[in-house]
DNA sequence: TGAATAGTTGAATAAGTATTCATACGTTTA
DNA sequence: TAAACGTATGAATACTTATTCAACTATTCA
């Protein structure tokens, strides 16, 4: 037992009891955190965001984002792990695109939802 | 210049300039992240899926989460900072709720999201 | 008033992570 | 085949951050 530093929770124990009911597994919590994440980097944000306007090869993002390549080629691996983007080779070039269709709409809210605080 | 190491961009000049046009400012790209970042916690995520279905004290949360309420008062302090949470004091119990109507529906969305894939 | 309770806070620690650098790989072209 | 190009990758570094610990504040109650 970690935490017994206070009692309130005894008198309040209906209410702890309801909310545990109705949280969901401690797993898909933790992968709903991995997946926000993978939002809570501005190059991630901003290689998201290029690419659900036009498929980019890495030389491309790299100039648009003004960063090396390698840092560029570190985020796409990271975005194609969790199946956020795909790849096309096609000769030395390696084009990039979106694989998740929600993505621009999530971008989107987050967007609308900081422009209205 | 950071970023000459490769040429295809001149090739490819007209996508990354059409790019470059419907790219968000910088400042608003960085907010975005931060946004999201606030998600991408577990303990953060926790407290706020258990505020979504009822008004909690400090206490009851770390009974909740099996956490210190040091640890759950240093995230509601981020929490609060960002305008996603609100509280109000009754003698010696401070109770915290959700002061952003949008938080369940982007843990929703998340949820469900996380859940097709 | 003094002890107990609920919560906050600052500093320290530990763990995670974004970028850089150097290098390696695969493809094209001379 | 050798050189050049575009990309990937591992290790190192620097930075961020979540939790713990100890101390402190504010409130209640005996």
């Amino acid at each position: 037992m970690i935490s017994t530093q206070c009692d309130c929770h005894v008198i309040h124990e209906e209410i702890v009891e309801r909310v545990k009911k109705v949280m969901p597994e401690d797993e898909n919590l933790y992968d709903l955190a991995d997946f926000f994440k993978v939002f809570g980097d501005t190059t991630r944000i901003k290689i998201l965001w290029a690419l659900s306007e036009s498929e980019m090869c890495v030389c491309d993002l790299a100039v648009l984002l003004n960063m090396t390549q390698s840092a560029i080629s570190h985020q796409l691996r990271v975005l194609k792990q969790v199946g956020m983007v795909k790849n096309r080779k096609e000769g030395k070039i390696v084009f990039y695109s979106l694989d998740d269709e929600h993505i621009k709409g999530i971008l989107d809210q987050g967007m609308i939802h900081i422009n209205e605080k």
